[in-house]
DNA sequence: ATACTCATGTAAGCTGTTACATGATTCT
DNA sequence: AGAATCATGTAACAGCTTACATGAGTAT
């Protein structure tokens, strides 16, 4: 299995896909393309930077801008290789979800109608909102980086999916219908 | 904003729908039900829960099985109040997902298509094994709990969904097609 | 007898966020 | 002149997992 700490991975990933970058220029691809599904923050990525590069995976070249300083990481040999082992291995990827959205709707039997509607609709506008922040990220990826667009067409279909499942339990609940229509929908849905 | 910490959350709102209960049935429940949007581990299950008596959210009735000691925790008043609080609090609540099968999708465009068709598939068999453990789960819930197998039912659809969608791309890959064949299809889908 | 489940907890350590600190450059 | 962006970092803290430790009851 990789050794690669997870903002490793990341930050390895990137560099190969887009080239040489800063931490900065790392700090902002992730807010418009991994966030929603790998988040990092600068308090993570610049020490990372700094052990990867002490690890031989990374190389650094001093390239200050005026009197600013700036610090580009360029991946080595090792680096790549490391990459590539941790993207072929066989070992199940982390997969983990945190929804406190899903997590009331779960304790939310003893709330009022109206209650239990609007847990449904904040859950909802939080998908409609990370929907926005995706289709706003449009991947000026070409053909070369079929898999930018590939990543970003299921954000697309999975925060959609969310959105429309939320309109459809809202209007139940509005109907004051049982959700057993969700039942045959869905349940065919998940076969 | 609730002060509540998560796993308090998760403590309150199990004790509210399930009715009084030690820290190792919560443990179990969890395993069976938020597992996979909402985990929690003994190690802060137990420790949570003392804190919550001690903060008088919470009671605990000492009812040894024999010579097995046993804590059975019940909620106050206050511990009612302070969930249903959370449960009604307006501020958006928490989306976290970390999903390293999608983190190595997107840097896949260098590796044979062999390569990249095993990424899909290990995460294809991923969502699968999670179906599995939900519907194993098959929620007991009667129509006094009919947001148990609401919620139930979303983890049905959503991994239902990333399943097909892996299937979709593994075909795609293995007949050479570019996934185009994706873009009209789930662009429709994500509108 | 042996293994499994019930039952409770602690300690070490890793990961990650938040907030802060600093300062230069560029845009309005 | 002032605000926003570029750019790098640190320190304190919160959250969570893993592994360990202990022992009683129950099923095979």
């Amino acid at each position: 299995m990789s050794d690669l700490s997870g903002t490793a991975r990341l930050l390895l990933g990137m560099i190969h896909v887009k080239g040489r970058r800063t931490g900065y220029d790392i700090k902002r691809l992730v807010e418009v393309s991994t966030r929603f599904f790998w988040a990092a923050s600068p308090g993570q990525i610049y020490p990372e930077l700094k052990r990867l590069e002490s690890d031989g995976l990374l190389t650094r070249a001093e390239e200050p801008h005026g009197g600013r300083a700036r610090n580009v990481y360029s991946a080595t040999g090792q680096g790549e290789q490391a990459l590539h082992e941790w993207l072929t291995e066989s070992s199940d990827p982390v997969f983990e979800m945190r929804n406190e959205a899903l997590l009331k709707l779960l304790f939310a039997d003893s709330l009022s109608t109206e209650e239990q509607i609007e847990v449904v609709r904040a859950m909802r506008v939080q998908h409609e909102t990370i929907l926005d922040g995706i289709r706003k990220a449009t991947p000026p990826y070409g053909p070369d980086r079929k898999f930018g667009y590939i990543a970003w067409m299921h954000g697309l279909g999975l925060h959609g999916w969310v959105v429309d499942w939320c309109k459809q339990l809202e209007q139940d609940l509005a109907e004051g219908r049982a959700p057993q229509g969700l039942q045959g929908r869905d349940a065919a849905q998940a076969r």
